[in-house]
DNA sequence: GGAGCGATGTCCT
DNA sequence: GGACATCGCTCCG
């Protein structure tokens, strides 16, 4: 279960000279070809053939015409499977993150990365620079980074935003965090 | 605190 | 033409 697994992990973004970083607290599972959720569902396009190619590498789209989500493709090249990053612990670079989200400095941190698409925004993710790239590299701009911390329980809840599969559950997060990305939390 | 809804680009049928 | 792995604003309590 890499989504499980990737919960605790560092979420690092070099931008402008700047080391932005967020811990990884909320995650959901995309099984590939096999679920009728999943962006691979209709077989491979030119759009999501990130997901068909090696592990490791980031996976962003464009959703409803304003926001991107990253995911990381995580089965071996030809087959389908990634996971989305939902949420982030704000760890490093709050007061950048505040800039690029366009809230005012001192902004509640909880309003930085508690969503897939705030995430994006807050740490300056595009289709256009990052669709691709190796998130295993340390010398990407961005890259996961691991520094031994392990949440100490985790929760597993149905899917979220979305209509076809949404009750399966594969949306795993830190159990207690304040920062994923609704209320409802378990 | 929560439900409702509009904005808006890209891809697929 | 319509669906879409969302967000933030408006209303209402």
């Amino acid at each position: 279960m890499v989504a499980k697994n990737l919960l605790g992990k560092l979420l690092t973004r070099k931008f402008e000279g700047k080391t932005l970083i967020g811990r990884i607290v909320e995650t959901e599972a995309y099984l590939g070809e096999d679920d009728p959720a999943s962006h691979s569902f209709a077989g491979q396009t030119s759009r999501n053939q990130v997901l068909f190619g090696p592990p490791g590498r980031a996976y962003v789209y464009f959703i409803y015409g304003m926001h991107y989500c990253l995911n990381v493709s995580c089965q071996p090249a030809g087959q389908a499977g990634g996971v989305l990053f939902r949420a982030l612990e704000p760890v490093s670079g709050l007061a950048e993150m505040a800039r690029l989200r366009r809230l005012p400095p001192g902004a509640s941190p909880r309003l930085l990365t508690s969503g897939p698409g705030k995430l994006c925004q807050a740490l300056a993710i595009t289709r256009a620079e990052h669709n691709g790239i190796n998130l295993t590299n340390p010398d990407s701009d961005l890259h996961i980074a691991d520094d031994g911390f392990r949440p100490t329980r985790i929760a597993a809840t149905p899917r979220i935003g979305i209509s076809k599969a949404a009750r399966l559950p594969l949306r795993f997060l830190v159990a207690g965090s304040a920062f994923v990305s609704t209320t409802m939390r378990p």
